[in-house]
DNA sequence: AATGAATGAGGATTCATTCAT
DNA sequence: GATGAATGAATCCTCATTCAT
């Protein structure tokens, strides 16, 4: 019963399937027929849309991303002064979606991607220079010359938290996280002063 | 030609072999048979040595953390003061070869395997806890009560700083990582004062 | 060419398949591959139809089973009077389609599987009740009372004769096995008068 | 640390082994490194006295057609009369060895290999000679010319009696195979006289 | 648009067997 | 006499991918 319209909800549909199905699994090593059942499709068409598996393990990286910085940007926008402006970066990135099993899996995949896969490093670059660079913005104020450098900071902070809380208990780890990268940057205010 | 006293051989070769291709591959996505071909025995013998697939890698990933121990052990022993001691742990974890391309391919694999595998998740709580100990041991001098929280600020910092950097150019990360983690100390010790 | 409906296909050609390989082999030593090449299908397919070798193996014996029972059924439905019925069904047990080879060698494996395979072992005691209550029904108007007991001999007499003169030479083996299980219906019908 | 003259206890270690492991399988899929860890030695030593694994079944199989040989003469000579002699020879074929679910094991598996082995099938054709032979030497004062066909179905009842209690439970089966084949046996009596 | 049918290639694992010691 | 070492060959099973419909 092919309707048409159909291809951009079976593309929706075959991505939430993906994330769905690498946080069940925790790894890559998940079937294009797994995934393909939980979105309800045959795995043909799975191929048919996306043309093979790492394409759709690139789509469904590239969902993530789009919706991480989505919720970066709203929390931009409702922040005021340089200050408040790093303070919801850093809370934006340790957001409880963030720390949703399968998003954790996806992220830890993709930094094992990103080493063999150009497609896959090229998103993680993305990623890194837009933070890098909403933070660099944000620091400027208060930093001058050195914001670069503590950007820096503030981004290694951000991800040796993540992946450390990412791997133990989910539920306390949020509420630390933040409380420990917060600390970091309060350290830098100080010294700044 | 069969001679005895083989097996604890074998079985180094196995483990320098499953590390190398790992790190060929950047996966785990890596045959048996590649890593028997490259230790140059067969994979049935891979097999009978280890019992399978996963306690080859495991096998691999504690000798990784082995050597990275000692490598902690060793600067340890040779530095003396808090100061330094914290530096020698900061410089131990850039050490050059935890730069090599096989030995980030396998953190990283670690931290996926971390999230279904006990044994890598309890190898992996091992490898924390020990970088934990040691960090405050040698803060508490400098930081007292605040030496655990402290040392979880270096921790993070030196793990996120590694995944950061080794996603980058290798060469250029290693300087960078060294300095970068050093700075966030600094700040600490000013603070501290 | 792939063409829709061929599922029920593949499925008798690879029942017919597995039951040529056994015979073939005299035993279960008989590899999935074999049997797929003999059906004209890849194993892939049997894998994908059946789910394993020993679902293969079940259909197989089922089938076998399917026809003997509808043998036996159709000898009794044109048989009149209590006698005739259970000579009909001794006749069917020695039908000469039972003294095929590969039928031969799939009762004596079925019986081996028996011991261990909870599935096997209740496709042999739904075999074992029908024939049994075959012959009561048959027999309770010559015998009465002692008509299970009778019953029990008869069935034993079948199956002991069954795998005597399947391990001879065949062509002489179907006639004698009919004579010897006959005489033993004489004796009892003759002591019940 | 070889020592001379174990050859023949090594043997009869690997024969007992092979009985015990075809009891525990159910089936001959028994590797030779289970039977020779069993029998507290090498594979490869299994090798070296039986030349492979076929051998080491055939002498398994040998053994018992042996002990059970034994059986049946030992129960011969403390019977007197005819009559007495073919209850003896029933009640040995019942004996509770034979329905040790090891030795049920390795008959139904004799009775497969039979089917290919050149040599099975001669050991089985011995065995139904001797049982024949001892059958009709008991009975011949009893039936004269109908002896051999007499010998044939109590010959017949034993095998399928046999074959049907032990698939059963096998502590009810035994008496009850017993008598079931002695009231084959009291038919042909009456009839005789 | 969508899928059932089909497969080739490959991978983990097992095992009988060999051989130098 | 006895074994640890080692392997080649085989087998089950999986899966991405293709294609006719």
């Amino acid at each position: 019963m092919p309707k048409i319209g159909m291809e951009p909800i079976r593309r929706k549909a075959l991505v939430s399937a993906t994330i769905a199905e690498i946080g069940r699994a925790g790894s890559l090593d998940v079937t294009v027929s797994q995934i393909a059942k939980r979105a309800g499709v045959s795995s043909a068409l799975a191929h048919h849309y996306f043309g093979g598996k790492e394409q759709i393990f690139l789509a469904a990286m590239r969902h993530i991303l789009t919706i991480f910085g989505a919720a970066v940007r709203g929390a931009l926008v409702v922040s005021e002064g340089p200050e408040a402006r790093v303070r919801a970066i850093i809370r934006a990135s340790f957001e409880a979606g963030n720390f949703r099993e399968e998003v954790i899996a996806a992220w830890l995949n993709f930094y094992v991607l990103a080493q063999t896969s150009p497609q896959a490093r090229r998103l993680l670059k993305i990623y890194q220079k837009r933070l890098h660079s909403n933070l660099v913005f944000a620091m400027r104020p208060l930093f001058g010359d050195k914001a670069v450098s503590a950007a820096e900071g503030i981004a290694s902070m951000i991800d040796g938290v993540y992946i450390r809380q990412a791997l133990c208990d989910h539920r306390v780890g949020r509420e630390q996280a933040v409380a420990l990268t917060m600390e970091h940057f309060d350290l830098l205010l100080e010294q700044a002063k």
